[in-house]
DNA sequence: GTTCCTGCAAATAGTTTGCACTTCG
DNA sequence: CGAAGTGCAAACTATTTGCAGGAAC
């Protein structure tokens, strides 16, 4: 965890490694408040506004990813991976289903050749019912 | 348009049907500023309340689409299609081209039957450079 | 004449910024 | 020591809400 700080050249301080040891043990994409409070029971209190400047210096860094996720508002944030994922989202209970592949590596290079836009990115998550909400729905 | 909102029991009022005009005669997806902007530009002074409650009545009488859109922190909206597409995002010029089919369906049911998972709607728009773009980096 | 809709003002949530102080290397 | 990072308070942006008056049907 302190060799990608050192990597990326970024000075190792207490609210640095704690941001990023609760990023990376996250199952997943968390949001500035979720670090907050995840701090708060490990003891640490730091300021909203570090964990803000915190996430926008590691996102620069290219070690996390800035997530916008279908009807939220605020912002989410995870580990850059090496594995590619994208994810299932409940409405109903807000749980965050990782799938193993991504089917949109030979569309991406489809759509750069016929348009001439270089992508750089993509955005991409299913939402819907877990089935875990379902059962519950269909008993009510 | 006064159809839709008859369809729908909502009252036929100026300030709804200003947001249903300019909705639907947007080529891309905008944001309840865009819209409050717009308005004025036709002499119609709205209050923003109006709109964002506006745009929620429309959102769940599913007349039009709320969107997160990659590194914007507000929401855009779009008016429901019976074209389903995605879009090509500029990171630079904030320009939003839209792509003409969806690769996701076949996969969508194939997730669908993997995780049991009720899938209802999709998230997806891929982000980057358009090509006025790149020449202008280039050149600098 | 109700019911639904609107404007206004105030509240709220998420995020950003300026500044003085502290810590890391 | 100097650069980078932090806390705090205040500002800012996007969005929501309560309420009293107004328009649609």
């Amino acid at each position: 965890m302190n060799d990608i700080l050192k990597e990326k050249r970024l000075k190792i301080t207490k609210p640095r490694k704690a941001i990023m040891r609760i990023i990376t043990e996250a199952k997943e994409p968390i949001s500035a408040e979720d670090i907050y409070m995840k701090a708060v029971q490990f003891n640490i209190k730091m300021n909203l506004s570090t964990i803000y400047r915190n996430l926008e210096i590691l996102e620069k860094s290219e070690v996390i990813n800035k997530l916008s996720l279908e009807g939220e508002d605020k912002q989410y944030y995870d580990l850059k991976k090496k594995i590619h994922c994208h994810y299932l989202v409940c409405l109903s209970c807000k749980k965050v289903i990782p799938l193993l592949d991504c089917p949109l590596e030979d569309y991406e290079k489809e759509v750069e050749n016929k348009t001439g836009f270089l992508i750089t990115g993509h955005n991409f998550e299913f939402y819907g019912y877990c089935s875990d909400c379902l059962k519950k729905i269909k008993r009510t």
